[in-house]
DNA sequence: ATCCACCTTCCAGCAACTGGAAGGTCAAGC
DNA sequence: GCTTGACCTTCCAGTTGCTGGAAGGTGGAT
């Protein structure tokens, strides 16, 4: 498919995509007519660029997470540390947003109308529960 | 304090908090040595901000959720649509960590040794659970 | 008085896009 | 078959969000 369809299905805007090669993210097929062409597993990979870079990770980190699951180096223990350090981030990354689900709840439900400064809730978040 | 400190409390480079003055994030006092001058609230909305830009919020979403706990616009109608569309992202997040967190410890425990490439597991990463 | 670790501003560079120009491709309609 | 318009291409410049380094001031300890 070209860049255009990739693009919609991924979500991530063509330039965007094209930069993702340019940094040697994804490698898409040309066709005879030099236009890009992107296989379903292409659309998948971008489709997780999307959601990772979206959740902070770096681009560094989305080619690590992508290199997990390519074959390459697969069972090395290397590739378990990455995975296993990823996933502790992950799971401060969700602690964290639970706590700013939170405080956005209090702020929208409890605490609406309340005169402030000085609202705990501030605190409470900026603690990091 | 010093910005050494707010820096540590923060978990936020000293560069980078002078750069949220820069683009008018925080406002510290100063002293008259002109040293900046950072009160516990300036802190507390460091470390709001060193957590939600690595949760992938945009400075001027952060800028946002802020202005959520300043006095100005509060219950209005607006400042609530804003948080409450927080919040989906937020869900959103969450839901796709859960799944980024699932699909690891599917490779780090499950799938390990497997030969690959098909592994279903990047479909069903790509898919968004 | 002199360290040394801190602070200041300013300017340059990097990461990760983003927009726009200039031009090639292709299916649809006259 | 020629044009129109929506797509695609490369390239280069600009933006965002930092990050590093130079050049210099501040302040407590020896």
């Amino acid at each position: 498919m070209n860049i255009g369809e990739a693009s919609e299905r991924s979500g991530l805007p063509s330039k965007t995509i094209r930069y993702y090669e340019d940094i040697g993210l994804i490698r898409p097929e040309r066709g005879g007519n030099g236009y890009r062409d992107y296989a379903a597993t292409d659309v998948h990979k971008l489709r997780f660029l999307q959601r990772s870079r979206g959740l902070g990770f770096s681009v560094e980190e989305c080619r690590q997470l992508l290199a997990l699951y390519e074959d390459k180096s697969r069972a090395s223990a290397d590739v378990k540390d990455i995975a296993e350090t990823k996933l502790a981030e992950i799971d401060r990354k969700i602690r964290d947003l639970s706590n700013l689900r939170r405080t956005l709840v209090h702020l929208v439900h409890a605490c609406r109308g309340n005169d402030r400064p000085d609202c705990p809730i501030l605190e409470e978040l900026s603690d990091g529960g």
